[in-house]
DNA sequence: GACCGTACATTGCGGCTGCATTGCGGAGCG
DNA sequence: CGCTCCGCAATGCAGCCGCAATGTACGGTC
């Protein structure tokens, strides 16, 4: 785990150098803004500790150029200025965490590891055929990140299709996907919704075919 | 944006709804362990304030059962135990923050504010589109830096719909966005919220459009 | 390979559902 | 006591969806 230390108080500096290292971190120490910018530029730092009174201006201005990184690095920030109003206004321009010096080390760390703890990304079941993708969870189509706007029940459809793609989807259970006991279908509804989303299919130029095999169902792959 | 609060102390509970709403936020306010974990399971909460001493338990308990989830969802402690040993121990069981009471409401929203730009560092603290802007931070929005001021409601709405901009929000996912548990809906105001909100974003030009898309949801995107 | 029956594809049409909009009254708040 | 916000209900309307008619492809049979 390295760190990026940035504090140009000896004093202050040491201790939490001294504390990091304690607990198998790696601290990378500068004093300046200038410094800490050429530093993060490397990529290599799992957090930011962020002294606000530093010899070239406000740690704060910092925080914007950390987050134009769009990588999440945690930030805590670290202030003789302990005043309610500074740290929301720490808080609200971006940092993860505010600590007032005096703290004690413990705390620190113990924020430290809680802003490490957060998650790295949630991942979110995504199916992708072709140029289409179809987010499982809002359960809504996409082309090229254009979202699709199709109803209820050709998206019903495509849904069915898709959880089973590159295979058969028997007649029967995509009516039973689509229609619930109530609705009583005594036509062709269903291929009048697979012709329909075909068409937009194809006008988006998905990537993706419905074939339609006789006697059996449908089945869904990619083009060609 | 949905919270839960997890708290017995009715004085303070009432204190932290109040200031919550005030702040465009919907709460759901439960008070046991019990009650949260259930609560927790509709998973429509966007981070959950917890106290320690419940009736059925420490707090703390609940993280690692909120944990097991692993959505992420940020959870801040509230407690009168605010020794330092204490702290440490909240942040070590898994909290993303941890505040002794008494503490400062203000200071709560800005943490509660620092917590929820989290899963972000991807999704940045403005969001825009046409000439909208929408500060995450402070929840409001703005066209051209004047300030829109919009009802509740309206506010949420858009809200949500701003922070899955140009894909589909399904309705039921406005509704829990919008509405708490308490909150018994028998009509189409959610509608009449969505309406409204397009007749004022119009007013002032804002360059978006709320698509609805019929038997499904809503979608805003930018106009043309 | 020609023929025919059947199942699927496509398109137009009308009913109906679900959304959009507006006015109204009550509730909350200052 | 004024205000605004909000939920509710009524009305109008647009688009979906089921239906049926027509066209088409496939497969089986001779």
């Amino acid at each position: 785990m390295r760190i990026l230390l940035v504090e140009d108080e000896p004093e202050m500096a040491g201790a939490l150098s001294g504390a990091l290292k304690g607990y198998d971190m790696v601290v990378d120490h500068v004093l300046t803004l200038a410094q800490a910018e050429e530093a993060i530029s490397a990529d290599v730092h799992r957090a930011v500790l962020l002294d606000r009174q530093l010899p070239d201006g406000d740690g704060l201005g910092l925080i914007p150029k950390l987050r134009a990184r769009a990588d999440g690095i945690p930030i805590i920030v670290l202030t003789a200025r302990g005043e309610l109003a500074d740290r929301i206004a720490g808080l609200d321009h971006g940092a993860d965490d505010y600590l007032a010096k005096p703290f004690a080390v413990e705390e620190l760390l113990a924020r430290l590891r809680a802003v490490l703890r957060r998650p790295a990304g949630l991942q979110c079941d995504l199916l992708r055929v072709g140029r289409l993708a179809f987010d499982c969870a809002h359960r809504e189509a996409s082309v090229e990140g254009r979202t699709l706007e199709l109803p209820r029940r050709e998206l019903l459809v495509l849904e069915t299709l898709l959880r089973r793609m590159g295979r058969t989807v028997l007649r029967s259970s995509l009516e039973e996907a689509v229609y619930n006991f109530d609705d009583e279908i005594q036509s062709n509804a269903l291929d009048t919704h697979v012709s329909r989303l075909r068409r937009k299919l194809a006008e988006v130029q998905a990537g993706v075919e419905i074939h339609g095999i006789r006697g059996v169902g449908y089945l869904l792959k990619q083009a060609q």
